[in-house]
DNA sequence: AGTTTTACTCCATAACCATTGAGTGGATTT
DNA sequence: AAATCCACTCAATGGTTATGGAGTAAAACT
């Protein structure tokens, strides 16, 4: 079964404040995997989970938010 | 890939109002997919909007809810 | 006729989300 | 030292959802 998360799950998972989160969809760090039709809302899966925990190990190591970017463009992550 | 719909996007597809998809859920006769643990709201998916279109069709003719109901339990929908 | 049931419909409250724009402290660059 | 950049953080607005309770017209029942 495949678990589905809005913004405010994904914070509560992840330990990012939904603001961050918010951030991180600006600059395309992360996407959404869906969105309703009807008021906008983002969707996310386990897959934003995941990402969101890699990007959570790099960060607290100071890599720079370009530097994941560019990682995760290369599949490296 | 899988749809993921909340009540508006429901409502929108099978020409039910929102309040009468509320209604439905109240009474049991469907069922959300999965919810939010943060904001309680419910999703729902392709298996949904099958249900819902039956029922349409059914209530068309008249057929009352409660034999909707008998139907689905008898997987008879 | 009067009562009850059916299948909604309406309303109010509170919390949540998207979006835009602005602000901020610390680090880096010039 | 001053300006710029980075990585958030905050605030305001407007639309959406959940929930509970009340209301209603039409049909069915007594």
């Amino acid at each position: 079964m495949s678990n589905i998360y809005m913004i405010g799950d994904l914070a509560r998972h992840t330990g990012f404040s939904i603001d961050t989160l918010n951030y991180y969809l600006r600059i395309g760090l992360i996407k959404e995997v869906g969105r309703s039709e009807r008021n906008n809302y983002r969707y996310f899966d386990d897959s934003t989970l995941e990402i969101l925990n890699k990007i959570k190990e790099l960060r607290l190591e100071k890599v720079p938010i370009k530097e994941i970017s560019r990682r995760i463009e290369n599949g490296v992550l």
